[in-house]
DNA sequence: TTGCTAGATTAGTCTCCCCTAATCGGCCCT
DNA sequence: AGGGCCGATTAGGGGAGACTAATCTAGCAA
C-alpha cells in the first residue's frame, strides 16, 4: 500500500524532463552534476538552474550538495532513463520507418520524447524487434529502466596502434554527423589508431585501405571499444 | 516585404493551438464560437477562455464581438486547419504502421500534434500514400490548408427509408467506437433508414439482411451521406 | 418598460519557469 | 593567513495560463 501509493508517478513537466536528462548524462561519469553545466546544457541563465534545483530536490528526483552540484536520485534516474529510452527508440523509428537520416532525428526525437505515451514507445520498439542501440550506437535502456553500461575510448583517448571497433558518436550536431558518416566513421566500423599529431592536434585512423585524419574536437564524440587482432 | 514580415511564423503555444482548434470546430457550422461552449470543449473555466481569447485577437489569430463569440480570421482558420491534418494524419499512421485500433488513437494524436514537425507529419502522409481520410473518416486537410467540405447527416436527421453511405463518426470516445465498430457502423457501410422512433427515440437501420437500433445519443455521432438506391 | 437571469467579463491570485542584478561561499594564489 | 575570483545562490520580477469571486450586459419575460 505504501509503496503503492509512492508510486503514483503524477506526470512531470517538460522542463523537469530536460532537467533529469541533462544531470543523467553529466552526473554519467563522476559524480556531480554543476548548475553552471547544467545551464550551459540546456541554454538557460544558471539563476534558472539554482530554483529548478531546488523544486527538484524537494520532490525527490535529485540531490543537492549546495555550491557542489546534483545527483539523480533512484527515482530521478528511473525519470531519466525513461526519457532516454523514448528518445532512442524515437531516433531509431524515424530512420528505420519513415526515412530520416541519421544526423536529422535528434531534433525531432527531442520534441516528441515529451509526448508520446509509454504505449506507443513499446510499439515502436516492438516494430523494431526490441532494439538494444540506436541510430548513432548508443545503447538504448530497458523497458524496467536498464541500460548497457560498456566502457567505450574516445578515439581522442585510444592509444595509437590500437584496433578499434567504433560504437558510439555523439547525436546533437548534424554537420558533425554528416560529415562523419562521409568519413565512414559510423558504429560498427573497424579501425586502427595509426598516429595522433602533438599538441592535441588530430588522430590519424586507418579503416581498411584508406586512411582518415580526425581533429581533436572530432575525435572526442567518437566513442570506440578495443578489439583483439 | 511587407508580406514576409507578416508571415513569420512564430511557433503557437500548446494553449494556442488547442483553443484554435476548439475554436474551428465550433464555429464550423454557422457563426461564433461562445464562450462558454470553448470552455466546455477544453476543460476549463469561463474567465480563463476570456483570457484567452483577449490574447489570440491581439494577436490577430481570431475576431472577437463582446459578449457574442469569436471567429477565426484567416490566419487562425490556417493554423486550426494544420493542427487538423496533423492530428488526422496522426490517427491513420497509428492505426496503419503501429496497429493500434481506431477507438484508440485520439488521445495520443491530441499529444503528438503539438510535437511533431512538419516534416515528420508529410513523412507519416507519404507512406499513407497522401490519405484524403482518418480512420473515423474525416477529411484530412492538405497541406495547403483545403479541406473538403461535404455536406453529411446525421443518422439521426436522416429521413426514414433514406439510403445511406456512413461517412465518418465523430473520434473522441474510445467506448462508444468500440461498440459503432461490434455493429458494424464504420465508414463505408451502406445501411437503409428502416424507422425511428418518436419522443427522441432510437433510429433503426438495415445493414443487409441485419437490422440495428440505434439510440438518439449515438446516432448524433454518425454522419452519412445519402446514396442513390 | 422594467427586471431577472444566464452567460461574459473583470479583478485579483497562483504556479511554473524563465530572467537580471546583487550577494555569497569555496578555493586557489600569493 | 588574506585577497580575489568564479561559480552558486538569493532577491525581485515577468509572461503564460490557469483559478475563484465579483461584476457586468444582453436579451427574455412579465
Amino acid at each position: 500500500m505504501h509503496a503503492t501509493l509512492r508510486e503514483v508517478p503524477q506526470p512531470l513537466s517538460r522542463s523537469v524532463e530536460d532537467y533529469l536528462k541533462v544531470i543523467y548524462h553529466l552526473s554519467s561519469e563522476g559524480g556531480f552534476a554543476t548548475t553552471s553545466d547544467i545551464a550551459a546544457m540546456l541554454a538557460l541563465a544558471p539563476p534558472s538552474v539554482s530554483g529548478m534545483v531546488k523544486r527538484l530536490s524537494e520532490t525527490g528526483l535529485i540531490e543537492h550538495v549546495p555550491y557542489r552540484g546534483v545527483q539523480l536520485t533512484p527515482q530521478g534516474r528511473r525519470a531519466a532513463l525513461k526519457m532516454i529510452r523514448r528518445h532512442r527508440v524515437l531516433e531509431l523509428y524515424l530512420t528505420q520507418h519513415l526515412g530520416y537520416d541519421w544526423d536529422d532525428v535528434h531534433q525531432e526525437a527531442e520534441r516528441l520524447e515529451h509526448a508520446v505515451s509509454d504505449e506507443l514507445i513499446e510499439r515502436m520498439a516492438r516494430a523494431l524487434g526490441d532494439p538494444q542501440y540506436d541510430p548513432h550506437g548508443a545503447p538504448i535502456p530497458t523497458v524496467e529502466g536498464e541500460i548497457e553500461e560498456t566502457a567505450l575510448v574516445s578515439l581522442d583517448d585510444a592509444p595509437v596502434g590500437a584496433g578499434l571497433e567504433v560504437r558510439q558518436v555523439d547525436d546533437a550536431d548534424p554537420a558533425r554527423l554528416r560529415y562523419l558518416a562521409e568519413q565512414g566513421l559510423t558504429p560498427g566500423t573497424r579501425i586502427v589508431v595509426a598516429d595522433r599529431h602533438p599538441f592535441n592536434g588530430p588522430t590519424i585512423v586507418r579503416l581498411g585501405q584508406e586512411t582518415r585524419v580526425v581533429g581533436q574536437e572530432l575525435a572526442r564524440t567518437v566513442w570506440c571499444r578495443a578489439i583483439e587482432a
